[in-house]
This record gives C-alpha cells, sequence and structure tokens, in this order.
DNA sequence: CGCGGCATTGAACATCCTCAATCCTCGTGG
DNA sequence: CCACGAGGATTGAGGATGTTCAATGCCGCG
C-alpha cells in the first residue's frame, strides 16, 4: 500500500490508522485533508455533549480529551481518555445520539473522521480502532472492578503508554502525561488524596518517576506481570505495525 | 415493515431486534431460520473463549450468559449480562479475537446471528443494538467507579428490569432473576459478603424483593431518582417500539 | 439422611474517604 | 523585582465503607 512519507510519519491519527490496516494513497490524502481542517478547543471545554445528536465521527489530531459521565450530585466518571490519533462519535446508526459528553483535558485539535467509502483500508482501519477501543474500555471496567488502588493506577499508566507508544508519542519508558491528579481521580474511581498517596507510594517503590507532566515507568515489564495485564489485542494477525 | 406474528412475538431476540427497527420478512425469516437451528450450553460452561477468534457473531435465544475477564489470581469480573435476545461476538473486522471470555450463568440456547447483508432493517436493528451494547457497558463504568454499594446494586437492577421489559420478560415491577450473590457480587466489583449486606438493607428499605428467583422492584421511578439513573437511549427518534 | 451449594451472620480489619490545613509553583500586576 | 492569588499537590487525623475469615443456617436432591 504506502510506506508513510514526510509529514504523515509525525502525524498520530494517520500513524495509528497505518499501524491498524496499511492505508491506501486514498485514505491518507482524505485523512490529511481533514486534519488540515482541524479546529482547536481549549482545556476544560466540552465538544461533545451527551444525549445531544452526533456530529459525525472525529479524530483527534493534537492533545487530550475524555469521555466523561456527570452524575446530577457533582460526581464525576472518565470513561476513557482520547490521545491524539484517537477517534470519537463512531456508530453505525443512522440517527445516534452522544453516549458520553467528550471533554478537552488539554487544548486539542481535532477534524472530523473521513468517510471510509471510497477506502476499503480506511474501513478496516476503523473497525479495528473501535475494537481496541472497546477492548480498553472493558480493561477499564476490570480495573474499576477488581483492582485495588495501586493497581489500578499503573494498569492505567501502562495503557496511557501502550496508546501512546503506538503513535509515536512515547519513548521506551517516559511519555508526557498531561493530567492533573483529580483527573486520575475520576478515571480510577477514587479520591484526588488517595491518588496522591498512591502515587507516592508508587515513587517510593520505584515504579514510577512523575514530574513536570513526564511519567517514567520502571520495569513496566514486572509490573505488568505482578497485575496481570497483557498488552491489549484484537486481531488475529500481526501484533506490532 | 411487519406486524409481529404468531410464535415471534414471544421470540425474545426477533422481538429485541424489532424494537430497535421494524423489520422485514427477509430479517425475521432468517432469524427464525437461525433460532431453529439453536445450541443448549449448560450453566457454567464457557462459550466463548477470550483471546481465541470469534466464530461470528451470536444471539441469546434463551437463559442468562455473561462476558467475564479473569485475573491471573482468580479474582473475577463480569462485564455484562446477555440476556435472552442479546447478541455477543460483533466485530466488523476481518480476523477478530474474543474480547472477553462468554460464559453460561444458566443453561442457554444460543445461536449464529444472520448476516444483515440482504436485510437493511436487520443491518440497522444490529447497529442500534450494538449502540445499547455500549451505551450500558459506559453505565456500568459509571457504576463501578462511583457508586456505592447500594447505588450499584439498585442501578444494576434497574438495568436489567429495563432490559428484560424490551422483550417482554418483566412486568411492570418484577422479573426473574436467576443469578447468585456471587455473580453479583463479581459484577458489582463487591464480595459476595457485602452483597449480602446490601440486599438486606435494600428489602429492610422496602426498595426490593427478591425470593424464589424472582425480583421485585418497589417504586423503581424513585429509586432511579435517587441513584440519578435514566433509562439508556441511543438513537434520537423513538423511545419506545 | 447426608451432602453440596448458596445465603446469612458476627467480629476484626483494611482500604479508601472526608475534612481541613499547608505547601508549592507559576503567572500577573504593582 | 517582589507580593499576591489561584490551582494543584501534599499531609495529617479521624471515620465510613467494604473486606476477610469463619461459623451457621437453609434447602433441594440423590
Amino acid at each position: 500500500m504506502i510506506r508513510l512519507a514526510g509529514v504523515y510519519e509525525h502525524q498520530p491519527a494517520i500513524r495509528r490508522l497505518a499501524s491498524f490496516c496499511p492505508l491506501d494513497p486514498v485514505a491518507v490524502d482524505a485523512l490529511g485533508e481533514a486534519i488540515a481542517q482541524r479546529v482547536r478547543v481549549r482545556a476544560r471545554r466540552e465538544f461533545v455533549a451527551e444525549g445531544a445528536p452526533v456530529a459525525g465521527p472525529g479524530l483527534i489530531v493534537n492533545g487530550w480529551a475524555a469521555r466523561v459521565r456527570l452524575l446530577p450530585d457533582g460526581r464525576r466518571q472518565f470513561l476513557s481518555f482520547l490521545l491524539p490519533g484517537d477517534m470519537f462519535g463512531i456508530s453505525d446508526q443512522p440517527d445516534p445520539i452522544a453516549a458520553s459528553t467528550v471533554m478537552a483535558l488539554t487544548d486539542v485539535d481535532h477534524c472530523r473522521a473521513p468517510s471510509a467509502r471510497n477506502s476499503p483500508s480506511l474501513a478496516r482501519a476503523y473497525a479495528v480502532s473501535r475494537a481496541f477501543d472497546e477492548a480498553y474500555l472493558l480493561d477499564h471496567v476490570t480495573r474499576l472492578g477488581r483492582l485495588n488502588a495501586y493497581e489500578r493506577m499503573m494498569s492505567l499508566l501502562l495503557e496511557l503508554h501502550e496508546r501512546l507508544r503506538r503513535v509515536g508519542l512515547a519513548s521506551e519508558n517516559s511519555f508526557s502525561l498531561p493530567l492533573t491528579q483529580e483527573t486520575l481521580a475520576d478515571a480510577l474511581g477514587l479520591t484526588p488524596v488517595h491518588v496522591n498517596r498512591t502515587l507516592k507510594q508508587a515513587r517510593r517503590n520505584g515504579d514510577i518517576i512523575w514530574q513536570a507532566g513526564r511519567a517514567t515507568i520502571n520495569n513496566s515489564a514486572l509490573i505488568a506481570q505482578q497485575i496481570g495485564r497483557r498488552p491489549v489485542r484484537v486481531t488475529q494477525a500481526a501484533r506490532r505495525a
């Protein structure tokens, strides 16, 4: 199909989809064009509202966002993080409504996801993308239901690292982590105070370093094994792009 | 399209799909035929194995099953319940592998889900079905992350009631609930002991009755409001079939 | 009658939460 | 250049929620 050239090589959205299925030129062009039309959302702004009609599928070009549920009494639960290259608002239905609010955690650039009608490879990449989203969501259910605070934290950090590596935004064992402890708490079903203590413990154990917005995981293979985590897989074929 | 006639009226799988989108005769026939080929799985048997290639999408004809994740140390988390009429193993991908194990909780009859290639209405019903599954899964994440034991319990019971009503397997405020407290515990991220105490409390409050495998929810509207639950919706159009 | 699976209960304990204070960092205005 | 203020991180003390361990009860079935 195509060996990603020039600018696209560093475009997370294209890189991620291409890692799922080699993209044909039609797809790459369509993605490049969509990305050129990206719009910016400020941190903390919500750009998809739960219950509202879905505008169509979107792509995160840059920055971090999250899908979130808000309870009437103010409690908040992050359902998943949306990293550069991730998709949101996909649906086969004719008149879908958003199943969750989507909120920018940092400044975010996003664009619409181009139709896959003229590109089988793109359609397939979308399908794999969706399968990954579902698999990570199931991991998250397990995380919240059956892991303790420490395990939840490490499990999430490992997931984020795994996903960022896929799009070239993480090194072997470290990555930019632009989240507050409060955000982490609302993702992990904990309080900010307890997140703080859990992180303190993790630092003391030498499992992680987190400073100046950058997280490092020491010995991730060992930690993954301790908490029973394996990399997410969704297809029988290739496990690495 | 078609007004469900005769035997199909009481066939949960058909009834559920038809509630999402009026089915054309081709779809009803295909479903009837698939259901005729159903196979039985004994309680406690696993009939989809996590990580194994997916055989193709399936339909629950009868009985209760659940998607489950097993941790290496024996901990268990149920990801979702599969009720009569529910689907499992759907994927757009060419070579998908199962994202989770599926286990029969009671004796279960299931069949393959017929291809939607020759029926636009069936394709649409599948799409809506999938949207519901996703929405309920997001609810479950919120349940585990941000609700306490009592809220989790009531929230799950309300969900089950809502879903069983859709397929005609629940009355106004009661339904058959063939689960053990241990199963409930593994769905709610609690211990069996605490599930028992939570149920005791709920009975004492007069919120539920649960005996001989049948659960009754008193005043479900009030309870739903107290725990901030609203019926799940996934489409702009019709809210009831 | 006795066994197996599930439900129920008590007591002690661990994990995580709440409340509240303090600290730190960084950007802004004087 | 420094004081100030705001948002986030950190810590302590006490308490609530849920767990663990172990015993007992219940009920259907062979």
